[in-house]
DNA sequence: GTGCTATGTTGACGCTGTCAAGATAACATC
DNA sequence: GATGTTATCTTGACAGCGTCAACATAGCAC
């Protein structure tokens, strides 16, 4: 595709899209620069902007990517109501296992370089939002109707909070403040009662 | 103390971390560079490096601050053995405050632009770490020594997955993603509502 | 072949953090 | 009071960044 002598690269949005991911990866946002972009896809520096209108249209269809594997992680979980722990222990060792094999995507996906100090792309927004819905679905509707909380359940909420347990988990963990990588396995049975304890508070009498 | 015809400034290491701490809450950490900085305190461009060896040595200062303050926010946290809820529900709404009431500082806490691209002073990360012990061991000693989950609850892991609710929280708040300002009270309620659950489940009998 | 459009190029601008070298003020010591 | 030391502040410079403007080339439709 990438003959020597052409002065036309060929593929250039999609070799761009795959060595952003690469070196997103392995230096992080700070080390992906889109004049080290261009150089690594063998072209001058303002090429990427007949492909991407913009560093943030590029990082957005980056973090999409992102949000398209994580839905497809919701996608399988399966939270059954007549007993969700193995589902639900399941998912949210998926979760982290998604966000620590790619941290600096993940990152990406969820920091504040697209969604404070960025402009998310319309695109993004969507299928971002597909993605949360989809977890709310989910639960909703693999069983935790029934689920009783003091002040009422209502599934958005439950969504939010375990969500942000999560979250906040993966942030604290990647980040390296606190949570040791060690200890991840701990802390994440510790997350899944959390959930546990809230969604189903009945079989655990005494 | 700034004279103006002076050629010493008189009290500039001051002056910069009060001035960065505006700027860092009006403009976030994007919007805080050293030359601007230094624009803004009247001196030139590299004064500020005879106080700071960097501009990640600064940051690390603005960011001990905010950890200071959040040290006293715990100390005056109360969670009583008969009846924590009370004194939880405050604490939390006391965190959130915290965080939304300056955002860019709690982002640069806990943000990866010290923890991960930069490195965390000594003494940043002895405040910090100072900081969630404290958290720790009020968990420890006011009352959920006899807390019982299904896994044993090891207080740390407790501290953890707590505070990882609690962050999560803030930071899909902050970043704007998923949950509305306007959600804030009753998601509030709902962690507080899963802490509980995990915390004292012989009190939920159905 | 002619013209249009997509794609690629170089040059330039203003911004950034930071180093090197030199100027000035403040202060301790004689 | 003169002298030397140190803290502080200055200008100049460098490499890196995102991005705009102007220009060059390739590919394609007519």
């Amino acid at each position: 595709m990438t003959q020597p002598g052409r002065y036309h690269h060929g593929d250039l949005h999609a070799t761009l899209l795959r060595e952003a991911a690469v070196l997103l990866r392995e230096q992080g946002v700070e080390g992906l620069s889109l004049r080290r972009l261009a150089e690594r896809a063998g072209v001058s520096r303002t090429a990427p902007y007949h492909h991407f209108t913009d560093k943030n249209a590029l990082l957005c269809a980056l973090a999409e990517d992102g949000f398209r594997r994580l839905d497809r992680l919701m996608e399988e979980a399966d939270f059954r109501a007549d007993d969700p722990e193995p589902g639900l222990r399941r998912f949210v060792r998926g979760y982290l296992r998604f966000a620590c094999d790619d941290p600096e995507q993940y990152e990406l996906m969820f920091g504040r370089t697209l969604w404070k100090t960025g402009r998310p792309t319309e695109s993004l927004t969507r299928v971002a939002h597909g993605c949360f819905r989809r977890y709310v679905d989910k639960l909703e509707a693999d069983g935790l109707r029934a689920a009783s909380l003091p002040g009422g359940a209502d599934p958005l909420r439950v969504a939010q909070a375990s969500w942000a347990t999560l979250h906040g988990l993966c942030r604290l963990l990647l980040d390296g403040i606190y949570v040791d990588r060690q200890d991840m396995e701990a802390v994440s049975d510790q997350a899944v009662a959390l959930m546990l304890a809230a969604v189903r508070p009945a079989e655990r009498a005494p």
